[in-house]
DNA sequence: GCCGTTTTCGGCCCGACTGTTTTCAGTCG
């Protein structure tokens, strides 16, 4: 079973057990799930030993997951499910609904999806149960709505809408402080809203141009210090008021996670210390809380970048001094895969060198796809010759920026390149990515890849595992081989900037960094718009922990070139 | 069920908001 699975199964026995009044079980599997999902293997992989030395497991989950790895069963959770078959995960997401109330709907009324709950609450069936009411049924039956076209957006996409919502607040003159937090500001690569604070002298003014503005669709709530509105984007968004003395102990709270809150809240416990949302508390005395920096400073431990806030071992790794010093982004100094109009992108070239200038790139490589079946707008092989000299043409009239000839070849289902091999020494750079027949085994498609990583033109492995967000999952490698391969022939794994791709993901880029893979961070752009999606590329590698010398583009030009000699 | 710079037993994050609570439970972030 995968790690997805088993946190599945984790994840509903603890709300099983929740519905049971079961005390403490429940928080002990939900931080199990959480930390078999972060896992960076497969959990399959691990002995016994190992799985129990993971923070927030011990010995009777260990056991059950040695059970589901080994049967694919677990009859206590078969056993529980049985007590109560009730579709949890859809109807948690029905705002207002919790564990306590989803047990009282299956007692009462005997609903156990989203269906049934649907149903019992246009029949007003709802008010008649004891702690409901006329009120919460419609609440209920408004919300059921957002439950079922719930999904998280993407980053690349929420991340301009929030910018721009920032902006305006910016721009009001009763706004003296304004921050995007959230999952935005951890760069997560999914969203689920939008959460935006605010430091102002006029609240009631500033609630009052935050819900008018041109985006907002409708208002949810508007109150003094909270607001949330629906924007016409398909996303809620929050608007807080916070005093500008907590500032920072706000931003760190409405950062999170969730769990690195928890986390640092019981540190500071330990520490004789309180930790808020207004800041951190030597008894009745604020000790820290204007910015994020004196907290940690206070509390003795790293200063943790928000990319880096994602679960227990971060804090604990923040607690023994060990976070390294990631990547920033204005570290990188060049991209490496993009394409034109002379291929299937949309922007001329010079308009591409040009975006890359203001993005204030030191050098790029066009890389256009080489034609074939799947990229029928591709180059043909001829034309590439006069791409060449219309690139040198260029490198000689545009300053300040070196331009490298390269191109984006397919690597076909035989591993071989889709092209004649000659023409490909007289280039700098070559991106290979499998760009068709994704559905081969785990073998077949791992052989692909090598074969192409052992071709000595070969320097860039494009977008490695085919993932796109929310369309296809990775399709299944043998990771360790590859990023084995890659160390061994100099070969560059891609950190592909694209909204919907973000591959490799964060947690791939944790293994091959400690396997000793260098990476490349590339936007993949096809237009001149999406030269700044290299801040999405930058923001995964940082969650990935990668520092500046893991990646190959931030080396200068001259160092480059080196570098992608094999 | 997990965990240990108070602990192998006895705790387990915290504050705001909402609804219907007449003093608080449930939910959310």
């Amino acid at each position: 079973m995968d790690n997805k699975e088993i946190a599945r199964v984790l994840d509903e026995i603890a709300d099983l057990l929740e519905i049971k009044g079961v005390p403490y079980k429940p928080i002990a599997y939900k931080r199990a799930a959480e930390t078999i999902k972060s896992l960076s293997q497969p959990v399959e992989d691990l002995t016994s030993k190992e799985i129990m030395k993971l923070p927030g497991v011990g010995e009777s989950i260990t056991k059950k997951i040695v059970e589901l790895n080994e049967t694919g069963h677990l009859p206590y959770f078969e056993e529980l499910r049985k007590q109560c078959p009730i579709d949890f995960e859809s109807l948690l997401a029905v705002e207002g609904i919790g564990p306590k109330t989803v047990k009282l709907l299956y007692q009462s009324l005997d609903i156990k999806d989203l269906d049934d709950l649907e149903e019992m609450a246009k029949h007003h069936q709802l008010r008649r149960i004891k702690g409901l009411s006329e009120k919460k049924e419609k609440n209920i039956l408004e919300n059921i709505k957002y439950a079922r076209k719930t999904t998280r957006h993407l980053l690349g996409h929420m991340l301009p809408l929030a910018n721009n919502i920032k902006e305006k607040l910016e721009g009001f003159k009763h706004v003296i402080q304004v921050e995007v937090a959230g999952s935005i500001r951890r760069r997560q690569e999914t969203i689920g809203d939008i959460d935006i604070l605010v430091v102002t002298d006029n609240p009631r003014q500033v609630m009052g141009y935050f819900v008018a503005l041109d985006m907002v669709d409708r208002v949810i709530a508007k109150g003094i210090s909270k607001s949330t509105v629906r924007l016409k984007a398909d996303v809620n968004c929050d608007l807080r008021v916070m005093p500008e003395k907590s500032f920072g102990a706000a931003l760190l709270y409405f950062t999170g996670s969730k769990e690195v809150n928890v986390e640092m809240r019981k540190m500071s416990i330990k520490r004789g210390l309180k930790l808020n949302e207004y800041g951190l508390f030597n008894g009745a005395t604020m000790v820290a809380g204007q910015n994020e920096e004196e907290i940690f400073q206070e509390l003795g431990i790293h200063y943790m970048e928000p990319e880096l806030r994602q679960n227990v071992e971060d804090v604990e790794v923040a607690i023994q001094r060990e976070l390294p010093l990631i990547i920033g982004y204005h570290d990188i100094r060049g991209d490496l895969h993009m394409h034109t109009d002379w291929s299937d992108g949309k922007s001329s070239l010079k308009d591409m060198v040009e975006a890359a200038q203001d993005w204030g790139h030191e050098y790029i490589a066009i890389t256009d796809h080489i034609g074939s079946l799947q990229v029928p707008k591709g180059i043909d092989e001829n034309k590439i010759r006069v791409q060449m000299k219309e690139l040198d043409r260029l490198d000689r009239e545009i300053e300040n920026i070196t331009i490298l000839k390269g191109l984006e070849v397919n690597i076909k289902s035989d591993g071989k390149l889709e092209i004649k091999e000659d023409i490909l020494k007289d280039l700098d750079v070559i991106v290979a990515g499998i760009n068709s027949g994704y559905r081969q085994s785990k073998e077949q498609l791992t052989d692909r890849i090598i074969s192409a990583m052992e071709n000595q033109y070969v320097n860039i492995i494009a977008h490695p595992t085919g993932r796109k967000i929310h369309k296809r999952s990775a399709y299944e490698l043998d990771v360790d081989k590859i990023f084995q391969t890659s160390v061994d022939t100099n070969t560059y794994l891609e950190v592909n900037s694209q909204p919907d791709r973000l591959d490799l993901r964060d947690v791939m880029i944790k293994n091959a960094i400690q396997t000793g893979c260098k990476l490349v961070i590339n936007t993949d752009a096809h237009s001149i718009e999406r030269v700044w999606d290299m801040e999405l590329g930058i923001a995964t590698a940082r969650r990935g922990w990668a520092v500046k010398k893991d990646i190959i583009n931030t080396s200068s030009h001259k160092e480059l070139m080196k570098l992608l000699v094999k």
